[in-house]
DNA sequence: GAGTTTGAAACT
DNA sequence: CAGTTTCAAACTC
């Protein structure tokens, strides 16, 4: 209710009649104050000229409308259905312009979300998961949603389906609001701008430094006082970003390293990685908006609580907080230029769009970028290897099979009895191929006898072939052709160059992967050896380890398939659910390696792809 | 759901 | 620019 005002104005300030109240009281349309009045004609067109000058020295680096894609989709406001459709592509249309603000009064105030707390709702209500949803309405009942304080009206959105009183946020009145967008503008130009300063790389870069911190930086910064800034008062807090130096807060514990924010985001939520493993997923598609991360596990906490550090603002912990959070972020990238950054700061230098969480890579410290050309380097020479040790075998196993040829009928009647004997003791001989070479040491003539479709006696066809891409019927015809079931001088006579150098490709995959697998295994040791640490860690209540702690040594399973078509797929599937994704490329052209997490919850994919 | 708290916006 | 008031959302009960 109107504790404080209703239609009465202060009493004691009489001459103080705050337009916005004024109005309300009166209902008088969208009158502006005299000196918005004095100034609307030239003041909108000063308005102008100074929206094509006003580039703030935060934003001024941008000039790629950075913060575009996300704010697109949000100025079509979703519950519009019944309004003016016409307004929308205008909104789109400027939001376009949105660095430059619409040079004409009567252009819709299109403009970009202005508030974080509008923004960041918005976010949340549009993209959440991918889907549209409903955004939140209004409540406003004294600015006729003609102020900032109406999100919808800082969004640059009509209401529509709101529960505010006297709206003039309408097509109705579009008059009245165009007057007041002028009016807003001329006080602050940017007003209707983002005002978490985003990526100027847009989005892909989101991607790309996913398994890093994402930082946002707010414009101007907030100016709490007793949230802490750590409660969606704080406009910080609410987009998700940490505080920054534009802010002039106090007591702040919205930076990185605070106990206080951790305890936010681990504290009773024993299923804390789930928060951890969305934000990842949320920066690495880049789908969430500034709030996107949803509604992160608030620990309601006392107010007591709040007033921890005592300290003023930018006190040396917040400072030394944010500047880990620097260090972080360079961690993954030679950390030799941070250390020097002068007032390095969350969202200083090319500060990420508005993401709301910062997830870093278990791996981040394990993996190094010379690690992977190590990497890409011995894969390289195992490739050249087994390349030159199965022209070697393919020589020596044609060279038997002729020798073969002579004795082959004589053979072929027991070898046929050995290898139903034989069949009874493959499985042992199978499971030494898949973890390695060795299936080429048992046998040398594999990749000849492989092509021949071994029941019928008959070279495979191509469709075959590439049906091939199991590993265990690789195996089989290995050890089908083993046992001598085959007349290689028949087989290979009839099978084409390119069939043979297919299963040659097959055979060096595999011997590539097999070693890539191995490699990967000790990674995700390592990874999950960091991710107990840090689970133990994240623990408020619980800082050493207790009897009855369980340290989680997970298990997984993970299997490898190579296929003929130069893709092999290694699944890793941890028991947990933490969030390892990792993109490697490799200098080198054959081997192109891809780590991801396509899932939300469930665990690592590994997928290694050859070109051929 | 009502009342309180909070901090941005608006204003002086 | 600083201080105050207004406002609506966030929060508490």
């Amino acid at each position: 209710m109107e504790q404080r005002e209703g239609g009465e104005f202060p009493p004691k300030i009489s001459a103080q009649l705050d337009a916005s109240t004024a109005e309300t009281a009166t209902d008088i349309p969208a009158r502006k104050p005299a000196r918005q009045l004095d100034f609307s004609g030239g003041a909108l067109t000063s308005a102008s000229v100074v929206m094509t000058e006003h580039h703030q020295p935060q934003q001024i680096s941008k000039p790629s409308h950075p913060s575009q894609p996300l704010q697109q989709p949000q100025l079509v406001k979703p519950r519009q259905l019944p309004k003016p459709p016409q307004l929308q592509p205008e909104m789109l249309f400027i939001a376009m312009q949105q660095p430059p603000p619409p040079p004409h009064p009567s252009a819709r105030p299109v403009v970009k979300p202005e508030s974080p707390r509008a923004r960041s709702r918005q976010n949340v209500n549009e993209v959440k998961d991918g889907t549209p949803k409903k955004q939140k309405q209004c409540n406003c009942k004294h600015s006729r949603c003609l102020k900032l304080y109406c999100e919808c009206f800082a969004s640059g959105i009509y209401c529509d389906g709101c529960n505010c009183v006297n709206c003039h946020n309408n097509v109705e009145n579009e008059a009245a609001r165009s007057e007041a967008v002028e009016a807003t503008l001329e006080r602050n130009p940017n007003a209707f701008r983002p005002k978490i300063a985003s990526s100027p790389h847009g989005t892909q870069d989101i991607r790309e430094e996913a398994g890093d911190l994402i930082l946002g930086k707010h414009n101007k910064g907030c100016h709490c006082k007793k949230s802490g800034c750590l409660k969606k008062y704080c406009e910080c807090f609410q987009a998700n970003i940490l505080c920054s130096d534009n802010c002039k807060c106090m007591d702040c514990k919205n930076y990185e390293g605070s106990e206080e924010r951790q305890a936010l985001f681990h504290g009773d939520h024993a299923n804390n990685m789930v928060y951890i493993q969305q934000a990842a997923n949320a920066a690495i598609t880049g789908a969430i908006g500034s709030s996107g991360y949803g509604s992160p596990p608030l620990n309601k906490k006392r107010k007591g609580q709040e007033l921890f550090y005592g300290s003023t603002v930018k006190d040396p912990v917040h400072r030394v907080g944010q500047f880990q959070q620097v260090n972080q972020i360079k961690d993954s990238v030679p950390s030799s230029s941070l250390s020097s950054l002068p007032g390095a700061r969350p969202g200083n230098g090319s500060a990420l769009g508005p993401s709301k969480f910062t997830y870093r890579s278990l791996l981040a410290d394990i993996i190094q970028p010379q690690d992977l050309k190590e990497l890409c380097s011995v894969l390289a020479v195992y490739s050249g290897e087994a390349a030159k040790m199965l022209a070697e075998e393919r020589h020596t196993a044609e060279k038997r099979a002729e020798d073969c040829s002579e004795s082959s009928l004589h053979s072929s009647t027991q070898d046929t009895h050995q290898s139903q004997k034989d069949h009874g003791t493959m499985k042992p001989l199978t499971d030494d191929v898949s973890s390695g070479n060795q299936a080429m040491k048992t046998s040398p003539d594999a990749s000849v006898s492989d092509e021949a479709d071994v029941s019928k006696g008959r070279p495979m066809s191509p469709s075959t072939l590439a049906l091939m891409c199991d590993e265990q019927d690789m195996m089989f015809t290995t050890a089908a052709s083993l046992n001598g079931l085959v007349d290689h001088s028949i087989v290979s006579s009839q099978l084409s160059q390119g069939q043979r150098l297919t299963e040659a490709y097959s055979e060096q995959e595999r011997i590539v992967l097999t070693k890539f697998r191995d490699c990967l295994n000790r990674l995700i040791t390592l990874g999950e050896i960091k991710e107990t640490k840090y689970s133990l860690l994240a623990r408020p209540d619980e800082t050493e380890v207790t009897s009855n702690d369980t340290i989680n040594v997970r298990t997984e399973s993970r299997t490898i398939q190579p296929t003929n078509n130069g893709v092999a797929k290694i699944t890793v599937m941890p028991l947990s659910t933490s969030p390892m994704t990792t993109a490697v490329s490799s200098p080198y052209n054959d081997t192109n390696l891809k780590i991801s997490s396509p899932s939300e919850n469930v665990g690592v994919n590994l997928q290694t792809e050859r070109e051929v």
